[in-house]
DNA sequence: ACAATTTGACCCTA
DNA sequence: TAGGGTCAAATTGT
């Protein structure tokens, strides 16, 4: 039934949550046998929201597969394109990226899979930070539209030119509500080095992306407990700051709930300070996922800084600026939150072994 | 000097 | 043909 559903890529990927839900395990297992100043709370914490993010993204996938057959992408996507998106987009105008003419057999662009994420970005939070997808993306473009408060962002990968890769986003800032912002990625992403890239193994911290061994340069002893302590707490801010800012607001139409978990490895303090912190929901034609804080007070005094040109922030050098603990976490979840990734996360990027 | 962003013009599609 | 998407020269930032 799911097999044959399922294709040779779903296949792939799920055999790769499932490789990771085990392989994160022993890495865990490492941490209770090996106690060390790396061995923190917060780490066994981290590891343990990917072992459930990874079963999670398993189940999902079967979820999904049982239910539809299909993944649902965007209406017009071509049903029997779906597995990967090929290298079809060729650019009109200039230099085109590549030769490949695939484009010519109908599989244009429109064949690239695409899906929308909303963001919520409280007053007085880093836009940066909270839409730092882990990618590197150079703005090439903005827009009016049409009935449109707020001008639209266009944003392509930054290794197009290096890599081809072809993986592009849009950025736009809701009428409604000018603290959301509707994220819409089209393509998925062919370039190797996306500094917490959607393929959840590629971020990991180096120590614990290795199987087993935890690395732990060796320091006057003292140092040591004192950097552990600094980093441990600095974890526990940065997961802190990110739980705050996760609640996952349901999508209008629950029927087309595919998938919910609950992420009960989240610190209980925080479960209590943010109870809303409870289910993931998909929805079928887009993804949306809409990153909420708990915090009512945000009004729009702070909104007139984000306007500006749909906050040129989002990209380049923010990813890798950004702390790579709790960035992973928001790495691995959207992963999980996007069902393109599922669909192909046994592409090139995703799970290239490094 | 190089890289990133801005912006008006152009291209493509519905 | 209108509107969305992209190009590429000009501008700004590092």
């Amino acid at each position: 039934m799911v097999e044959d559903n399922m294709g040779e890529l779903e296949r792939n990927s799920l055999v790769h949550e499932l490789t990771q839900g085990r392989d994160l395990t022993r890495q865990l297992q490492a941490h209770f046998h090996h106690a060390s100043p790396s061995s923190s709370h917060e780490a066994q914490e981290r590891l343990l929201l990917r072992i459930l993010l990874s079963y999670n993204s398993a189940l999902s996938m079967l979820s999904w597969n049982d239910a539809s057959g299909l993944l649902r992408l965007s209406p017009g996507k071509n049903p029997t394109s779906r597995d990967f998106p090929e290298p079809d987009y060729k650019e009109h105008g200039g230099t085109d990226i590549d030769n490949n003419s695939i484009g010519d057999s109908g599989n244009n662009r429109k064949g690239m899979p695409r899906w929308t994420k909303r963001v919520r970005i409280p007053h007085g939070t880093a836009i940066e930070g909270q839409l730092d997808d882990g990618h590197s993306w150079r703005k090439y473009g903005q827009k009016d539209i049409l009935r449109a408060k707020h001008p639209r962002g266009y944003y392509r990968c930054t290794n197009r030119g290096s890599q081809g890769c072809l993986a592009t986003k849009q950025v736009q800032r809701s009428d409604e509500d000018p603290a959301i912002f509707e994220i819409t990625y089209r393509g998925r992403h062919t370039c190797s080095h996306a500094s917490i890239s959607i393929d959840p193994s590629s971020s990991l911290p180096e120590n614990e992306n290795s199987n087993d061994v935890l690395i732990v340069e060796a320091q006057p002893q003292q140092q040591q407990h004192q950097q552990a302590n600094l980093e441990q707490r600095k974890d526990h801010d940065e997961l802190l700051d990110f739980y705050k800012s996760l609640a996952i607001i349901t999508e209008g139409s629950s029927k087309n709930t595919l998938a919910a978990f609950s992420l009960p490895s989240i610190p209980s303090e925080l479960h209590q300070l943010y109870p809303p912190f409870d289910a993931f929901n998909f929805s079928e034609d887009v993804t949306t996922c809409e990153l909420f804080r708990e915090n009512q007070n945000f009004h729009s005094q702070e909104d007139s800084k984000l306007d500006p040109a749909v906050f040129a922030a989002s990209s380049v050098a923010t990813s890798s600026r950004t702390n790579s603990r709790a960035a992973d976490a928001r790495g691995s979840l959207d992963y999980i939150l996007d069902p393109a990734e599922f669909n192909t996360s046994s592409g090139n990027a995703g799970i290239s072994s490094k």
